[in-house]
RNA sequence: GGCGACGUGGCCGAGUGGCUAGGCAAGGGUCUGCAAAACCCUGUACGGCGGUUCGAGUCCGCCCGUCGCCUCCA
């Protein structure tokens, strides 16, 4: 049906702006790099995630048949890809002896627990549901015989402590990231090595023989667990074949993660495994590397949780829209200014749908054309490099068109203003939620009681008592309640303010 | 040391060599009993130094600075 621009996005494997070229034509097969479910995940690893739900969306709208491929890494890896030592922890096991921890009888219970808190949070952003989301400890048999087919090959060797793949078998390794150069690397860090038979300082572990560990499948190597690059490399396979057309994750990824699941995917089957790599780019708080350790380690339910909860009382969906006001190839500041703003957006958003459901009258739509073209504006900000900040620029534009309308705005122009907001929200997923988690909204606890008290202002108002009126405006407001007065009456809602 | 991204007005941020980006915040105004919302008006920025050009925020060179990866991390 539709179609459009081409998408041109930054390919990492090329260092430049390049089309996205499809090997099939009008099919688009997408694999993006899913977390490891050890704690909540932080609004950092959803930026990463939101990157690749607007390539999902922009290739949807533009008619092509996306398999969008996202898993989940329910594994505990090793902290360090070489250290090997069969009493080496990871994070999983780590997690579960941490004091959030304590209340999970095992590692299978925490990577349950946080897998549903993932996809709580994926739904309250408004992150559509890919077309699959295969899980690493649901594709062990696959692991295994991707480990076998590289023995088979020569690409990997075993050792008493494990399986390894052999870098120096595969002579591209390094051309995504660069690190081509294996003695121009950090010689200090590299000799951390606990395997005294691993060949090359630069080889990973495909298998780890571990029958202590708290997750461990049986393998002709025995009991152990799989190394964290090869689920990927498999899971992409089974999902999407040999060669994907995109593959997208956070830039820390780039090196070791993607680089490795390059050489073990194109050992195996001698084929490209992705044509394009997509990168998003850390993002940073108040000016500051996001660590648990400077308590600026956000996630999404603490920013989205009420404030009698602890929370910051931030809209989902504005902190999506904050979450987007930042290329995601640029270094991103998250401040809560940016968050400001995007309340403010959203409150923006709000106020027109309003304006648009209560708009009768006759006459010609008036709307519909320049509302198109700016979509138009939207779409192509998007295929040139995703380029969010342009793309919300042009939505606070159509905005302004319907707001500036208000008084001629007639039916036939609301139906083009409420149809154009559907269609960015295809695009932008800004405008309203559209799973059914987002789309709960709690009864507000104090409702029965502020409504009583509007009641009363609006019987002052009526008898032109003014002093009363505004005291009981004043009394609201110390709670926290905002009221709008208008031609139909009077409303109330939530105060959203920020720091 | 290697690889990469980036430096625009108080803040965020777009920008194809020549024409007002836009937003948030601020100030002023219209409207409103008051307020909110909405709308209108105001503010001339492009890290530094050279170069190319009739003309550079936009191209080239050098310098300075910020950030990331190279080691678990989205």
């Amino acid at each position: 049906m539709a179609s459009g621009p081409p998408i041109k996005l930054y390919n990492t494997l090329t260092n430049s702006v390049e089309e996205l070229q499809l090997e099939h034509p009008g099919r688009l097969a997408f694999y993006s790099c899913g977390p490891t479910v050890y704690s909540y995940a932080h609004i950092g690893n959803f930026r990463s995630f939101l990157t690749a739900d607007l390539l999902f969306r922009l290739a949807r709208t533009l008619g092509l048949e996306v398999t969008y491929v996202t898993n989940i890494t329910d594994v505990g890896h090793l902290t360090e890809d070489d250290a090997a030592d069969a009493d080496g922890e990871d994070r999983m096991a780590k997690a579960l002896q941490s004091k959030e921890g304590e209340r999970f009888a095992n590692v299978w219970d925490l990577a349950r627990y946080y897998t549903g808190a993932l996809l709580q949070d994926w739904s309250a952003l408004n992150l559509l549901e890919p077309t699959v989301r295969p899980r690493a400890t649901e594709h062990m048999r696959e692991q295994i015989q991707a480990v076998e087919t590289l023995l088979e090959k020569g690409h990997a060797y075993e050792t008493e402590q494990g399986i390894y793949f052999s870098v120096a078998s595969f002579p591209e390794y390094g051309k995504l990231s660069g690190n081509i150069n294996a003695d121009a690397l950090d010689q200090e860090v590299r000799e951390v090595v606990s395997d005294p038979d691993k060949r090359d300082p630069r080889d990973f572990a495909l298998w780890k023989k571990d029958a202590k560990h708290l997750m461990q499948w049986y393998s002709p190597w025995g009991w152990g667990f799989p190394g964290w690059h090869i689920e990927c490399s498999v899971m992409a396979n089974r999902y999407l074949g040999e060669t994907l057309d995109l593959h997208a994750g956070g830039e820390d990824l780039t090196f070791p993660h993607h680089e490795c699941e390059i050489a073990q995917s194109e050992a195996i089957s001698g084929k490209p495994f992705a044509k394009h790599w997509v990168h998003t780019r850390f993002l940073q708080v108040e000016g500051q590397k996001m660590s648990k350790s400077l308590g600026n380690f956000l996630t999404v339910r603490e920013l989205t949780s009420s404030k009698d909860e602890g929370g910051w009382g931030v809209d989902a969906l504005a902190l999506r829209m904050a979450l987007m006001s930042g290329h995601y190839r640029k270094p991103f500041n998250f401040t809560k200014a940016t968050l400001k703003a995007s309340v403010k957006h959203r409150e923006r958003i709000a106020a027109a749908i309003q304006l648009l459901e209560q708009a009768e009258g006759d006459g010609p739509d008036r709307l519909g054309e320049r509302l198109e073209g700016l979509y138009d504006r939207i779409q192509q900000a998007l295929c040139d490099d995703l380029n969010t900040p342009e793309a919300l620029t042009a939505v606070i534009e159509g905005l302004k068109l319907i707001h500036g309308m208000s008084k001629g705005l007639n039916r036939a122009s609301a139906d083009a203003g409420v149809a154009w907001l559907n269609h960015v929200n295809d695009l932008l997923g800004i405008i309203h939620p559209e799973t059914p988690e987002a789309t709960e909204t709690e009864e507000d606890p104090e409702a029965a009681g502020i409504e009583a008290l509007l009641r009363e202002r609006t019987e002052a108002r009526e008898s032109r008592d003014f002093a009363r009126a505004d005291a009981i405006r004043e009394q609201l407001t110390s709670m926290g309640i905002e009221i709008m007065d208008s031609a139909e009456g009077s409303t109330w809602k939530r105060r959203s303010s920020i720091g």
